[in-house]
DNA sequence: GCACCTTATCGATGCACGTCGATAGTACGC
DNA sequence: GCGTACTATCGACGTGCATCGATAAGGTGC
């Protein structure tokens, strides 16, 4: 967390859009996979307030060298999380040198947002 | 499902409204957990599957008796994961004669929507 | 009471997950 | 090249979960 302040803001990937809502039609089996697959990406306290660093970093990346401090886990189990969240396409990675920058994806959190009905 | 057909709405529970949303700052270790243990009652498609038929029933609950045949598990295996849903206040059950009608919390569903993210 | 139906619980089993220490891989600075 | 720092992977351990068959609990109708 010394030096590195440049381009902080990574690349965003395209998430598409996934499985229809809960409130719409009762969730063909394929749909309801990927959907519980995402979900349970959430289902941890630790990944919960990794995103939460993320997603409230005023950068909009967080060095993963700055991640394991704060959640209080070792640095191969915060590595897991972070893995676990990328796979799910949650959060994006991008190397830097010898550092790693993780940034959540607004996006995938959105549609996670659509999936659970929309709006009132 | 013969000839049940009297008040099939079910009182709604009051939702205590949980957690800051992720985006809003970094998450409390109480609120990640209190989160966490609500999205793993999400991170199953036979719960996701269940949720969604309640979700859409025209009454707005359904019986017990038909929930079984839909999701294709065992009886046992469906009142465990119905019971999962209530702990984690999803949805709402209630006694009538022999037979138990379940029905969705949209509030508690909204309350999840609210800590993904309030809006775009 | 008794037979029947619906639902919940129990016990067991197999699998997946969270966690850690140790280790490997990669990049930087001297 | 060599030591150092950061990150990912590996192996192992304990725990929790999804699933089922069997069984208990509660209600209905005769």
């Amino acid at each position: 967390m010394t030096s590195v302040r440049e381009l902080p803001v990574l690349a965003q990937p395209e998430v598409e859009a996934c499985c229809s809502p809960l409130r719409a039609l009762p969730l063909p089996e394929t749909d309801a996979a990927e959907l519980a697959r995402r979900f349970a990406a959430l289902a941890d306290p630790v990944r919960l307030r990794l995103l939460s660093l993320l997603a409230t970093s005023a950068d909009g990346a967080v060095c993963a060298c700055d991640l394991v401090e704060p959640v209080g886990k070792s640095q191969p189990t915060v590595s897991h999380h972070l893995r676990i969240l990328r796979e799910a396409g949650l959060v994006t990675s991008e190397k830097r040198g010898t550092n790693v920058w993780y940034a959540a994806v607004p996006a995938a959190l959105e549609d996670l947002r659509v999936a659970l009905g929309t709006g009132g």
